[in-house]
DNA sequence: CGCAATATCAACCATTTGGTTAAACCAATT
DNA sequence: AATTGGTTTAACCAAATGGTTGATATTGCG
């Protein structure tokens, strides 16, 4: 028995999907593909996962809602506003780090199917009140200026996520190499958070 | 001869064109489904852009390459960063409310061929560079604190593209409606500016 | 071992899809 | 009216692609 084999068939034909997936998205990417990069035959993917759309949910539950739910739950337990930004961005970037395409296979597949996905954003409305509350919470102690919560959060998450979503754009246009990405994104864990607080700051 | 074919068969394709790429994708549109769209038939398709890939690009030249560079373009004869901030924000998120589609369409498409889209990204340098000088200005009369002026870049974008990319996780994770979005856009307009103004202020 | 269940494969099939062809249409020109 | 040029169409084709089948290994077990 080969350590290939030992591995797992099925873990390693998720794992394959998941990288032929996130790179080319559901319509780009071809089962055939996915059967070369796990090593196996066409048909034996058939076999684990019975069609496209079961193997995409396969790796969507595995990888993306797994991924998401760590990065809510990083929220979990915190009393204070300022404390619960830092440790949700850093939470978001590592992440990231580990799946950098992640974040556009995400909004592709979202905007593709709106209403199939729904549990995959349920997973993170817990969070989302508790978020709510230490807002308010810090309002009340005059700690912050007066803002929509709501709003914070879009820009919490647009500025973790969008370098990942954007990042030809961006190392391009500043002409940067992907090694100096990938500091600028080590970076980020302080200086977003640091942005961030001091935008709303009281 | 029709009112609809008085338009410009070839200007009512590649209307019809852009709406289905940037639903789909490249991957995931059909030229049949285009030439549907257009009401015309597919061989005719072929016969104004010879294959796929031309008419994608027709699409990406006549859409993406002429909002984006309006964009870039509102930041020309500014003198003062903070005002510069408000009217590039503004024109973003203007066009961006014109074709909500567009800024996940360009990403993936970047993704999918970095090398093949430069001079997409190319339009935006001299603006870049300008952008860069107002940071430095102001930096010197000491109107704002010491930032990595190509991270402030990227915030910036982040903010007015994420809206758009991640909105059906945002409306759905808020229980918004459609229009209650469209609102919240609205309002960013004003609202995004001031938050990154408060945040680098001096 | 022998046998049943599971795992794997090569070859195959039906449909979809990008692209082509040859003929028809139509407007302007001679 | 006949010619000519660009425009539009229906029918067609080859390749790609998702999925199936039936046979062959491999494994676990009495």
């Amino acid at each position: 028995m080969s350590a290939v084999k030992e591995e797992g068939t099925e873990h390693r034909i998720l794992e394959a999907a998941q990288r032929v997936f996130t790179r080319k998205g559901m319509a780009g990417a071809r089962m055939q593909e996915v059967a070369d990069e796990a090593g196996i035959n066409k048909a034996l993917l058939h076999y684990y996962f019975r069609d496209k759309q079961r193997l995409f949910e396969g790796v969507f539950k595995g990888g993306a809602e797994k991924q998401f739910g760590c990065i809510w739950d990083s929220l979990k337990g915190r009393e204070h506003l300022f404390e619960a930004i830092e440790a949700f961005v850093a939470a978001y970037i590592d992440r990231m780090v580990e799946n950098p395409q992640l974040p556009l296979f995400i909004a592709n597949e979202l905007n593709r199917d709106p209403e199939g996905l729904r549990a995959f954003i349920d997973r993170g409305m817990e969070s989302r009140q508790l978020f709510l509350k230490l807002v308010a919470d810090a309002r009340e102690r005059g700690e912050i200026i007066d803002i929509d919560p709501r709003e914070l959060l879009v820009n919490i998450m647009a500025m973790c996520a969008h370098p990942f979503i954007a990042r030809p754009m961006i190392t391009h246009i500043h002409g940067i190499t992907d090694e100096a990405f990938r500091r600028m994104i080590i970076k980020r864990r302080k200086t977003v958070p640091e942005f961030i607080i001091r935008s709303i700051r009281a």
